[in-house]
DNA sequence: ACAGATTACTAGGACTTCCTACTATCTGCC
DNA sequence: GGCAGATAGTAGGAAGTCCTAGTAATCTGT
């Protein structure tokens, strides 16, 4: 199954021969998108024996975070860099499944709060305990790996406008 | 729209505040999924006037590449890492947009090639072109970072057996 | 006070990806 | 030769994401 040879460092190689430019940038862009595949197939296979993916599990987590248990579904999206529409689409999966409540906003009628429910709050504290097992799909990588990744990473969140 | 604070950070701290496990690796993850959620809107996004989304642009540069300009579905499959019905549906709307074309293979019937056109292979160049004047997405961050990123994700790679 | 801009959420549709299942073909081994 | 198992591609369907557009409620400036 795996190539014989590493297919990023093939395409570097393609690149230059062909006068293309910012190889180090198409390199690290392309790792970038194979390591987020890579992780995102590990971490949904160990949440399916909860029902849940990756993107229903934060919520739940950020939602298990907030002082009351409950955030309007807007700050959601803005805490979890998604578009709104997803985010009715995630509320709508982990009310079906009884892990959060539709909650009118005390104040603001426009607002819909999710209050995440007690089935809620002890499923996202087990799949955290699975997810952590197997070092969110990071196995084999070393630890002085991890810290460079975050860092290198933060200057691209940062001028991405995220903070 | 950036918020006050870094959103990594602050799930750090909540992670850490619950004594969940696995931190540096959580943070790790988030960062790349992030930063691939970055990525891919900035490269779309660079690739909308082409007609092209990016696992579109894969597999034409890939094709570009080839000796004869052309590879077998399967073969496309393997080296993007995708799902070989993935592979049907990009090569669709290749074919549609008269950027490539199916071809018998030679010898074997099973199988398809899928063959870049003239048109084709002005269009990736010329995309190519433009994904470089923006850095592939990563403008914005240190060219130190950008071999640290890479080689830091290569051990995963290795782990997870691309190569 | 109130019209216009902004904000919160959702419906419907397009797109991409994956999975399962199916047909056609090839390969290896008896 | 010929049959079992592997391999190549595709159809149909589920799931997730985004976009546009629409309704309802709130905020702002004069």
């Amino acid at each position: 199954m795996p190539l014989p040879f590493d297919p990023i460092a093939e395409a570097r190689r393609n690149w230059e021969a062909r006068g293309w430019d910012a190889v180090d940038a198409m390199t690290a862009a392309t790792s970038i998108t194979r390591a987020h595949q890579i992780l995102l197939k590990r971490i949904d296979a160990a949440l399916e024996p909860f029902g849940l993916v990756f993107s229903r599990f934060e919520a739940l987590a950020l939602l298990s975070f907030a002082r009351t248990g409950a955030l309007p579904l807007a700050r959601i999206g803005e805490r979890l860099q998604v578009h709104p529409t997803s985010v009715t689409n995630t509320i709508d999966r982990l009310e079906a499944d009884g892990l959060v409540a539709r909650v009118p906003h005390p104040t603001d009628r426009r607002a819909t709060l999710a209050e995440i429910t007690a089935a809620g709050r002890s499923l996202v504290g087990d799949a955290a305990k699975a997810l952590a097992t197997m070092d969110y799909g990071l196995e084999g990588m070393a630890g002085t790996h991890l810290s460079a990744v975050e860092r290198s990473l933060r200057s691209l969140r940062s001028a991405a406008g995220d903070f």
